[in-house]
DNA sequence: TTCTTTTTTTAACAAAGGTGAATAGAATCA
DNA sequence: TGATTCTATTCACCTTTGTTAAAAAAAGAA
């Protein structure tokens, strides 16, 4: 079984072998490149192939680490793309990434001609619930080596993908904490 | 405009209104009773009418407040409700309260019978996954003050109807940070 | 490879918030 | 109503984690 989280808005479900009737256009992203900024709209949903993201956002000039995109996973500025207002996520690549992209209103074209289609979507929707609950769960932890713990054991591979300090920031914790607690 | 957050788990639909094909039968709840204990299946969406309710669960033996009910708000284990397993929450009455239930599978016969009965879930999910992302930010915050301050304008009738201590729990800080917020 | 930039580690220090305890105040129930 | 239980407040103390700074290590670019 696939780990869940900490992938960005994700799924286990491999969007590709299931919505084969959409279009998914394949696209490079260097590091230090955006998939999204503020402001904008998320009309796209895209599944990394390979590579490291990170969504973040800010509240007050602080900057706050939500998720993460790496191999298998699904991305996108998720409450934007469900409600089409202006997200307030930026989303950028940590090092050069190569993913697909799907667009908003094929999904919607598809989810309408087919009812297998629409199931997965649910399901999608299923664990896009699940993965945000967990989430919850994880960053309401009080101890810091509770929250790592947790994220450790359920995806141990993004401590490969993702330099530590936005991994720290993932889980409300200093760099400093989270080298202390690697370190003990 | 209605507040979102924190209702439990909580949409902006009246679900009566919309979803008035479906039978929706009272229920009384008084002060201590449960509607869902860990290891229960939800099969049910509630919507409160009067009364508060909230949502915990357990992690490590330590107690964690996640959301509340009350008035016109939505109630349920949601999780739970979407992938039909055994959910690790309690919701619990903290009064008298007064609501309404309506059974998944009573959703699910609507859904198909109806296209507009689906649009209506599917804002219903989007309103759910505003209020986990919201949730989330929430709780991110690293100042207590600045937590507080959130849902302090976004539901200040919360602190009408629920005690102090839980929505201290619920805003990850102790009941004597929340009572020094306050006082100052 | 070498150079440069970024990331991680370590340490000393400060401060914020939790804990325990005791009191005061409210709400509930018989 | 009065008694009891539950909730809120206050204080002193202490632990934990963040901050600042500097050095070491690693990763990326040329």
């Amino acid at each position: 079984m696939e780990q869940k989280n900490p992938k960005a808005f994700t799924s286990s479900i491999n969007p590709l072998e299931v919505f084969k009737e959409i279009e998914w256009k394949a696209l490079e992203l260097k590091r230090g490149d955006f998939l999204i900024k503020a402001g904008q709209t998320e009309k796209y949903l895209y599944y990394v192939v390979s590579g490291a993201l990170r969504a973040y956002t800010y509240v007050d000039e602080e900057e706050h680490t939500i998720r993460f995109g790496y191999k298998n996973s699904i991305i996108a500025a998720i409450p934007s793309f469900f409600n089409e207002q202006p997200t307030d996520i930026y989303i950028e690549a940590l090092r050069k990434s190569t993913l697909y992209r799907a667009k908003k209103i094929d999904f919607e074209k598809v989810m309408q001609e087919s009812v297998k289609s629409l199931s997965y979507y649910n399901a999608l929707l299923k664990d896009l619930i699940a993965t945000f609950y967990e989430r919850e769960i994880d960053i309401l932890q009080k101890d810091p080596a509770k929250r790592l713990k947790r994220v450790l054991e359920r995806s141990p591979q993004v401590f490969q993908e993702v330099p530590h300090k936005y991994i720290a920031a993932y889980l409300r914790m200093s760099a400093e904490t989270l080298s202390r607690l690697l370190n003990s």
